[in-house]
DNA sequence: TCAGGTTTTTGATCTGTATCAATACACAAT
DNA sequence: ATTGTGTATTGATACAGATCAAAAACCTGA
């Protein structure tokens, strides 16, 4: 099994709370939240916040929700009101044309933000569907709004949280645009497991939330290829596969696929 | 040639300022912007300010540049200070990989913003160059975010254009997981016009700014299928192409090649 | 006007991925 | 254990789009 092994890089990920598991005295009717005892504070937070700016962050989440396994967050069309914060769990987001094609957009881990895009016209604009049992806190956008003009750590951070969901579609755009399978493929297990160890998880190993269907609309392909493309990276050594468990075997080889060395 | 006709539906597209063209008395030496005489305005500006607040809005334009067709804007790795709103002219944004593969993320307009991918890291992540000679209104971005924690309107206006392009992005990735050559193309003319009609242009005739091989970047395919499937439009009578003059002929017809209909 | 470059079109062929199909595997419920 | 259902693998074949190549159209500046 994976566990948590380092503490690492947060790349300050989003805006969230989650809870030090640690060690007891927490009760149970804790409805305040405690951002100040989260556990991925580094990943969510703004940093260099006072103690005074801290407390008053809190009041953004204004309450948690749980999402089984396989429902909906929210969904294309409905109205937004909210962004939300992952605790726990793991998402996708899909996006659908008007003819039932859909295209996965997105996946998403504890202490990332999903919401951003009903920003623009107070409804969202795709489906975010929980691919595991999970968590989130919601936090409604006005509060956000409020207090971002007064802490311009949190004004500061909103704008770093989107402009870095920009900057992750263009390389998402770059990937469906002019990778092939192979490198597509290589690209998607280093950023996955990338970002699972910047939240202590192995370097090398990491279990697939979603299904090879999943990936192939993510990545542009069909989910014989995303297979036979697994099959693949096994044959040449470069990972082990056993279901949706992972192992990579050789990171380099990886990245060299990702980012062909052009002998000269 | 292509001459407005309509004034239309603006998009509220972005933050700029864009001068009346009209009657005279404007002096050269206006270093002053005057977003409220803009004719753009309705596409960039929040709406329903007060007429103090926009006189204040109007200082976050610094100063514009004008950039010649085929240079740089900004480029990937250059620090970040501005977003910048385009007065005059055509850009589009690339982003390369470390191999020297490069990828069209978009075409911009008259209007619209540029530089958003630049706030998660203090420097650009992407090329943006001039297709035309342009002229941009330059907006320092701490300013922006100074005058958006008192004006209410500017900073949900900024959060808007965020989320605008986050949504975008999500589309040309529905566009480029998804689709086949000619859906692609009928999405991006009628993407294309629209967006002219919106300020003010022809339903149906447009010129394009860039190259079969750009528009091919952009939509994840090789020069020769472009022009191979302007081809086959023009066999079928949907459109009229003399180089880069195009007249859409049949509207509908682009609409159902991106929107097959089903037929049950 | 012409020369030299870039851009576009069109043809012939190749290839990576999709498609169709069958089997194998894994997990959950009984 | 056994059955069922979703998921994954693997094979055979088809096809959309890539690649290679050549010619045509266009644009620019001398």
């Amino acid at each position: 099994m994976l566990e948590r092994e380092t503490k690492s890089h947060p790349g300050a990920e989003a805006l969230a709370a989650i809870p030090v598991k640690a060690d007891s005295s927490m009760t149970a009717h804790s409805i305040k939240v405690a951002c100040s005892n989260c556990n991925l504070r580094e990943l969510c937070m703004p940093l260099g916040l006072t103690s005074d700016e801290l407390d008053r962050i809190e009041d953004v989440v204004a309450s948690r929700r749980k999402i089984k396994r396989g429902s909906l967050l929210f969904r294309n069309g409905e109205k937004f009101t909210s962004l939300y914060a992952i605790r726990t769990g793991f998402f996708k987001t899909c996006v659908a044309s008007e003819d039932g094609r859909d295209q996965v957009t997105g996946f998403q881990m504890a202490g990332e933000v999903m919401g951003l895009d009903g920003i623009v016209n107070d409804h969202h604009t795709c489906d975010a569907v929980a691919l595991e049992d999970a968590e989130v806190c919601i936090m409604p956008f006005d509060r956000i709004e409020e207090l971002s003009r007064e802490i311009n750590g949190l004004q500061r951070h909103v704008h770093k949280i989107m402009s870095r969901e920009i900057v992750r579609e263009n390389g998402v755009m770059l990937l469906l645009g002019s990778m092939r399978a192979e490198e597509r493929l290589a690209a998607f297990l280093l950023n996955l497991v990338q970002r699972l160890h910047a939240r202590g998880f192995s370097q090398s190993e990491l279990v697939l939330r979603m299904t090879r269907e999943e990936i192939g609309s993510y990545l542009g392909l069909k989910l014989e290829t995303v297979s036979r493309t697994f099959s693949k990276f096994v044959e040449d050594g470069i990972v082990e596969v056993k279901q949706r468990h992972v192992r990579i075997l050789n990171t380099d080889a990886l990245k060299d696929i990702v980012n062909p060395k052009v002998c000269n």
